[in-house]
DNA sequence: TTGAAAGCGCTAACAC
DNA sequence: GTGTTAGCGCTTTCAA
């Protein structure tokens, strides 16, 4: 491996002067470049880049923090991530920090001893502290769905709320006139506004009962024991709208094991757009939320913001799209409940 | 962010001794020791790791290339592969090959100029050449599956055969007497082998005929495909081993649009063990790889490797495990064809 | 347009 | 046991 040094021997130049050459910064004249040019060839020259990251404090990696890289949303996103920071030159570091803020700020320290040039946040449990500290030390960083202040920190997510009364709409409009929720954990930004789109929509409805709502915990089990539950209570209900996914999928599940059947008696609908609703029987309807466009944005953003090109950090806003599938399949007027 | 000549200055001793302190290299008095240490914990100092990379070309940090983060299986390796690594204080890097050669070395390039401690190779595209490079580089690497060279490598993989025997003893088991198998990609030594151990077990049976086995792509739509192209062939087929779960999930929805009943008329058995087996309807039979324990141990063995505690590289096979769900359950005896 | 030289913060001889 | 010092390979003033 050869150093700069070589190069600007070999080229008969200084070491500076090929460092301006490098990162085009000062003037090179057009046939001192050619030599160099030259060399770094014969040379198979690549430049040090911790040296690099020593001498300018920039090492073109970049981190995300997520709870879980084996939860299929996420790893969704940090491929996005990914994809986006390899085009620009960025390596990826990534952490998990199963939504626990001792985890995260063990990863906030290490990466700053490693110069890392920024950071997106996929996890919920970045407090104020940390912001501040990062800000004031000057570290870039992003977030998903929630940052902890407006100030310092650009956000991404979808459009929740509205996806909800989405969801609710597609429930009635298939002909649903009881439609249960199963909500989130609250201190999540995403749950509680689903949770408050599904309120909006319906809390207007002669049939509405706050006891159509049960809490789950965004997993496959929390989707069935909710499930279980609102059946106990209303063995009426025609419509599941599930906070996500994995609960929807909890959902089927239940309904399933009593012989209901999805769609024709109870329509489900989910919210996520992970892959995992195309194989479930029935398929699962569900509000997508554009999970490679929001990585790949809060990527660009971050890089943008690490090369001091982002104008000012504000919040994304994206939109939800319905995939309407068989599991709110009924047909016309099918509405007789058992 | 102090630096270790505060730290030396504050406690009134040379950075060497604060060094030494710090590496637990060499002789320190144990008076000056709680002096250091004193002045570190005012000073809140924390080495910086990127400076200590280029001093001492070690940078706690591992990389994980693989095929696809946001494919099931190798997001779950990746869980394991950065549990172990935080524990013994590495950080991890990952990238996307997409079983991709050029990807790789891409990767591969730039790893060698961060001062990457080690590679963890999880995608099957490594060349000889790039190995022969990475062992003259003096970087360390270990290999899921299979590696380039049996020499320089360590190399985590299951028992594919077995498993692949195992799931069609099952199948014979339940009552199948005219099964098929759709296999992987053959440059992949597990789609190999286990269409090896398939072959091994059925070749003797009276109804073998090398017309019931067919490609898939690993995914979900080739298995789909090879279904139907199989049952075209042999509507009476009355058992299924894909080469992975991506596959049989594949096989279980071409079967479900036929309406024909799975488990009762055909079993469809799977390989992997990703956690989507257990949503699907019916759930999946599947031979299990210990996918964590693959990752774990893949990583703790780089990790060794690293730290030149590896007495020698060289193959792990792990043992895998049949699980029985319903997807190949039926009732005692039958086995009437459609 | 180019070069000399002083760091970046740490490790590791080597000398005391 | 401890301190001095020369790097690690690069960037970046500052002069020329």
């Amino acid at each position: 491996m050869s150093t700069i040094r070589d190069v600007a021997k070999l080229a008969g130049v200084s070491v500076s002067t090929v460092s301006r050459y490098l990162n085009k910064s000062g003037y090179v004249n057009s046939e001192t470049e050619q030599t160099i040019k030259y060399a770094i060839d014969k040379l198979k020259y690549a430049p040090n880049q911790v040296a690099r990251g020593l001498a300018g404090k920039k090492t073109n990696t970049i981190a995300l923090i997520l709870p879980d890289i084996s939860n299929l949303f996420f790893s969704d996103l940090a491929r996005a991530v990914e994809d986006v920071a390899a085009t620009y030159g960025y390596t990826v570091i990534f952490g998990n920090s199963d939504d626990q803020a001792v985890k995260e700020k063990r990863y906030i320290e290490t990466l700053k001893q490693k110069y890392i040039d920024g950071i997106i946040f996929a996890s919920n449990t970045l407090g104020h502290d940390d912001a501040e500290m990062l800000t004031k030390l000057g570290i870039p960083f992003v977030c998903l769905d929630r940052g902890p202040s407006e100030e310092n920190s650009s956000i991404v997510r979808s459009k929740n709320k509205e996806g909800a009364i989405m969801a609710v709409q597609h429930l009635l409009d298939v002909g649903c006139r009881k439609i249960a929720h199963i909500y989130g954990p609250q201190h999540l930004i995403t749950a509680k506004e689903r949770l408050i789109g599904y309120e909006q929509s319906v809390q207007i409805l002669d049939w509405y009962s706050p006891t159509l709502i049960e809490p789950g915990d965004f997993r496959i089990a929390g989707g069935m024991k909710a499930t279980d539950r609102l059946l106990e209570r209303h063995p009426d209900i025609d419509g599941i709208f599930a906070g996500n996914d994995l609960m929807a999928i909890g959902a089927l599940k239940a309904l399933h094991r009593k012989g209901i059947p999805v769609g024709r008696q109870v329509a489900v609908c989910g919210f996520d757009g992970i892959q995992t609703t195309e194989i479930t029987v029935p398929e699962l309807t569900t509000i997508a939320q554009p999970i490679y466009d929001m990585g790949a944005l809060i990527s660009r953003l971050l890089i943008k913001k690490i090369e001091g090109k982002l104008e000012e950090d504000r919040l994304y806003e994206l939109d939800v799209k319905l995939i309407v599938r068989d599991s709110t399949f009924r047909r016309q007027g099918t509405n007789e409940q058992a």
